[in-house]
DNA sequence: ACCTGAACACCGTTCAAGT
DNA sequence: ACCTGAACACCGTTCAAGT
């Protein structure tokens, strides 16, 4: 529905063999280009090779000329949306420069949600998820910790922010940001024995994400900067 | 293939109607049962509802009396799963209290690694994920620390603890624990052109996931420690 | 070199029919 | 009340045939 497609499509569905001259010829980057659009729209398991063919005008198998299989689309979801995490800037202290590093990994899952899980589920050995690490470690090296306890340091941190902005991706838009919302799941929460729930279900049961980003954000990255020389 | 069957199942595959008398009768907990033991066996995608059925000697169609649907399948696991963490001791400091949760927590996730997603990438308002939550938080309650600040850190906390070991349980057994083998991986991470990688990149290709799980646990506690009053 | 379509071996789930 | 099987609308992917 309501898919604005580029004026270079192939024919009509009847042809056969190479695209005629100033159609766009498929390639992975359109390929993926293609899926991450419809994960966007539909959702991350409601795409399928035929859908995404269909979206290309292309036939579905001729994508396997350009990519392996499905989860190689998946991977090149993955890739792109971590190639939008902003270089962040080298000056400023190791404190600021983390902490760019950070929101900027936040801001880029957050401009496809739905897509996002690729990226936090996966395992991300691509050379796009490379930068974004050599950007989160360059401060704690800078500052003299020794590389060993760097990536100590540097897991710990990535498992706070992939488990938080799972959270924040799979949450959806309706549940947590909405005061108002919490009702049924208030209810489940006090329902229970558990005596220590009850007396927090009214926070539990709303969640700014943005501001719970921030606290765990300064926890950790206060609890890292202590472990700096000096 | 070597699934140990027990003595119940039903009859010879021409059958129609209720079971005979003395046949274990479907039910819901068994056909969580079956699906985890598949999930644990073959992971998490090859699981299908024609695949519970067969084990359970069953026709596919059987299942649907007795779960929603597939989902609902994945929610039972996710479920079993919680189910498996230990109440953790009433008894010790704040501290001690938060960690054994922690601990109980991965113990249950590691027991199922190919299941464990999940409980770690869905949304757990299932009373079997109540219990835990409210272990975690009662220690913060108990030390003074109010509702709203308990919460935060409780959320800081179960970041870390979700994608810490979601981490874990994808890098699968044959990568980041055996020292040997991070070779390619190693060259890869010293073919980019990013100087800070090179230099951490020997402790990168290899993770010792219990010594790295204790450490960002201990950076996390630690700096939660530091947030209760007194 | 790339695109195509038929075909294979699967899926989840609905529904009417059994007992 | 519960189990069954045929049927529907899908999947991902292989392969031989086209241009």
């Amino acid at each position: 529905m309501g898919h604005t497609d580029p004026v270079t499509t192939t024919g009509p569905k009847g042809r056969r063999g190479r695209p005629p001259r100033g159609s766009a010829t498929l390639s992975r980057e359109r390929v993926v280009e293609a899926a991450l659009a419809l994960v966007d729209e539909e959702g991350l398991d409601q795409i399928s090779m035929r859908k995404i063919a269909q979206r290309l005008r292309v036939d579905p198998m001729s994508l396997y000329n350009h990519v392996a299989d499905k989860d190689d689309v998946l991977d090149g979801i993955a890739e792109a949306l971590l190639a939008g995490i902003p270089a962040p800037p080298a000056d400023g202290s190791p404190r600021e420069r983390m902490e760019a590093v950070a929101r900027g990994f936040r801001t880029a899952m957050l401009a496809h949600p739905k897509a996002a899980p690729t990226v936090l589920t996966r395992q991300l050995a691509s050379p796009a998820g490379l930068a974004p690490l050599a950007a989160a470690v360059a401060p704690l090296l800078d500052a003299g910790c020794p590389p060993r306890e760097a990536v100590h340091a540097l897991r710990a941190a990535l498992g706070f922010l992939v488990g938080s902005l799972l959270r924040e991706v799979n949450a959806g838009p309706s549940f947590g940001t909405d005061p108002a919302a919490g009702g049924q799941r208030r209810r489940t929460l006090e329902s229970a024995e558990l005596p220590s729930l009850t007396a927090i279900a009214p926070h539990l049961a709303v969640c700014d994400h943005e501001a719970e980003f921030e606290y765990g954000l300064d926890l950790v990255l206060t609890a890292v900067e202590r472990k700096l020389p000096g």
